[in-house]
RNA sequence: GCGUCCAUAGCUCAGCUGGAUAGAGCACUGGUUUGCGGUACCAGCGGUCGGGAGUUCGAAUCUCUCUGGGCGUACCA
């Protein structure tokens, strides 16, 4: 609507407008203040200008019902056939609405925890707000491939494995153990061990050389649960890639570093480094220590490269806060590598905070006295979950507290909004007139209140558009908070069922009711038609 | 120290590439239809946009600086 409203603008004053919201919805529905910019090259005044600006517009045109200038300001009022004909289209076409015609190819890498533990409250976070991306990159046309990234190499994965037998052998063999301060913990090990038992018999719990290989099968039930709860939460993913697939490409990932740039690596110590230092970095880094271990910055060298061999457009990386020191060195092979790093986003969340008796509760990854990820989805439910994480920027630390979101009113930000298109649902099923019936009436001779409503509900695909292009994807559930609140002070103010224009107010809010079920669809919750009191 | 993110109402946060009188929700106070679900609506209270300087017609927004926080600063992932 606005892209098609901002090209009409670039063809009648011969230049880029930019339109923005009016300060008042009463001077109209786009506003701009191009006269402000204009003043100095014309050495004329804003005001003056917006004047002559506003009559250069016909009376009748086919977007516009009124031109007015204000202070400065030129405000535009839709006419009513615009809208009525764009609501329409809408109605009919619901699969269509907001739906966009980029084609780029993007990839994009997300959650990405290792395979060595459940997911907890962190991890939540970015798996929300990469799972927004990509079904708003899906959307609005992109071919976007939802990618996980296991690390089912290198120490971590050694420490699995010993983590599950120190566990067996305290919990199942009643024997006395010592922790190492970085060991894993955590109920899961118990399933992990008693299987492996079942597996492999009880020498793999105690026999040491066997822990390799009893880490190699334990990853994969980690795996299990992780996907059970993002499944759980609606998330899923196209693709899944092994680090440890990788490394057997390393001798000719390093050899593609050098032969583009002779001092991309080079051998000191008895190490072989990566020349990040020249590319930006702070420092050069260790990519194969002594003992001819590559390190972890080794496996992303080749899974960036591979990623670039797949070719794609563009790439995006959700990286938790935490690592963002790493950008540097990965931007650096990047470009060793031959490919431009300007493709390669990364996008960081940042940490979550949870309030216990007042306080804030602190992550942290290796603890064994974390948030469990499957707890809250199970305490909140998912769509609460996905709700509070996608509507807060994903840059700012947050802090929330779990009960706001278990109660069944205004407060809850996504009960208000499925309420409000329960109520539109509730409302259609009351009426006498068909769904037929109502499509056929106009959304044309509204008053005030409800041509602003109507408005409203047809910015989504605006939304959608700004919320990817700018990964602020908070401005979705900000805008249905918005639209929910107007729809309900609608519903008090008008009394629907039984006007003489019920029809056509009725499908005003099945357009509103449209917008609400295709933001939260977007959002991975599904909207209701029906909400039930809790004790009911 | 260096890098990076952040600082807006008592609390949690919006504020789009600079634009009209800085906004929501919660909390608090007071109200509401002889009516479609009161699981809702309205009003009030509440701000030197962390401090200072600069850029310009115009700054919460951009630049610099100071202060205070988070995170990082590994041959861990």
């Amino acid at each position: 609507m606005k892209q098609r409203v901002q090209s009409y603008l670039h063809d009648k004053l011969g230049r880029e407008v930019v339109l923005e919201k009016p300060r008042d919805r009463s001077f109209g529905h786009f506003a701009t203040p191009i006269a402000f910019s204009l003043a100095k090259e014309l050495r004329k005044s804003p005001m003056v200008i917006a004047e002559e600006l506003a009559s250069s517009f016909d009376e009748n045109n086919e977007v516009f019902s009124k031109v007015e200038p204000l202070k400065g300001y030129l405000n535009f009022r839709l006419s009513e056939d615009f809208l009525n004909e764009y609501g329409s289209w809408a109605l009919n076409n619901p699969a269509e609405f907001g739906v966009g015609e980029n084609k780029q190819k993007i990839l994009l890498e997300f959650v990405s925890a290792n395979p060595t533990g459940p997911l907890h409250i962190g991890h939540a976070r970015g798996a929300v707000y990469g799972d927004t991306l990509y079904r708003l990159a899906k959307h609005l046309g992109y071919d976007i491939t939802a990618e996980y990234y296991v690390n089912d190499a290198g120490n971590q994965i050694d420490l699995l494995g010993l983590s599950i037998q120190l566990y067996a052998q305290e919990n199942l063999l009643n024997q006395d153990v010592e922790y190492p301060e970085s060991y894993y913990r955590g109920e899961y090990l118990d399933a992990l061990a008693r299987g492996a038992v079942e597996k492999f018999g009880e020498d793999i719990l105690t026999n040491e050389s066997r822990q390799k290989e009893l880490a190699l099968w334990a990853k994969d039930g980690v795996m299990e649960i992780v996907t059970k709860t993002l499944a759980d939460t609606n998330i899923f993913f196209d693709t899944f890639v092994n680090e440890s697939s990788l490394y057997d490409d390393w001798d000719r990932v390093m050899a593609k570093m050098a032969k583009n740039d002779a001092n991309a690596i080079y051998e000191k110590e008895d190490k072989i480094w990566l020349a990040s230092e020249a590319k930006g970095d702070d420092n050069d880094r260790v990519v194969v220590r002594e003992d001819k271990r590559p390190t972890y910055l080794a496996g992303d060298i080749v899974y960036h490269n591979q990623k670039f061999e797949r070719g794609y457009d563009h790439y995006i990386n959700i990286w938790g806060a935490d690592h963002h020191g790493y950008i540097p060195r990965v931007n650096a092979a990047v470009e060793y590598l031959g490919y431009d790093s300007n493709k390669l986003e990364v996008l960081l969340s940042q940490m979550v905070s949870l309030l216990k008796d007042g306080e804030p509760y602190k992550m942290s990854k290796r603890a064994g006295n974390v948030i469990l990820m499957s707890d809250i989805v199970e305490e909140i439910g998912a769509d609460a979950l996905r709700f509070i994480f996608a509507s807060k920027k994903s840059d700012t630390s947050l802090e929330f507290d779990v009960e706001s979101l278990k109660k069944q009113d205004s407060s809850n930000p996504i009960f208000y909004i499925q309420y409000a298109h329960a109520r539109i649902k509730t409302m259609i099923s009351k009426s006498d007139f068909s769904e037929d019936e109502i499509m056929k009436s106009s959304l044309k001779g509204f008053d005030e209140q409800a041509d602003t409503l109507l408005f409203d509900a047809l910015l989504l695909p605006e939304i959608i558009e700004d919320a990817f292009s700018s990964r602020q994807v908070q401005k979705l559930p900000d805008y249905l908070q918005s639209l929910a609140a107007s729809l309900h002070k609608f519903y008090y103010d008008v009394r629907i069922i039984g006007r003489e224009d019920e029809a056509k107010l009725l499908k005003l809010l099945m357009v509103v009711a449209l917008s609400i079920k295709t933001g939260l669809s977007l959002m991975g919750i599904e909207a209701k038609d029906r909400m039930f009191k809790e004790d009911e």
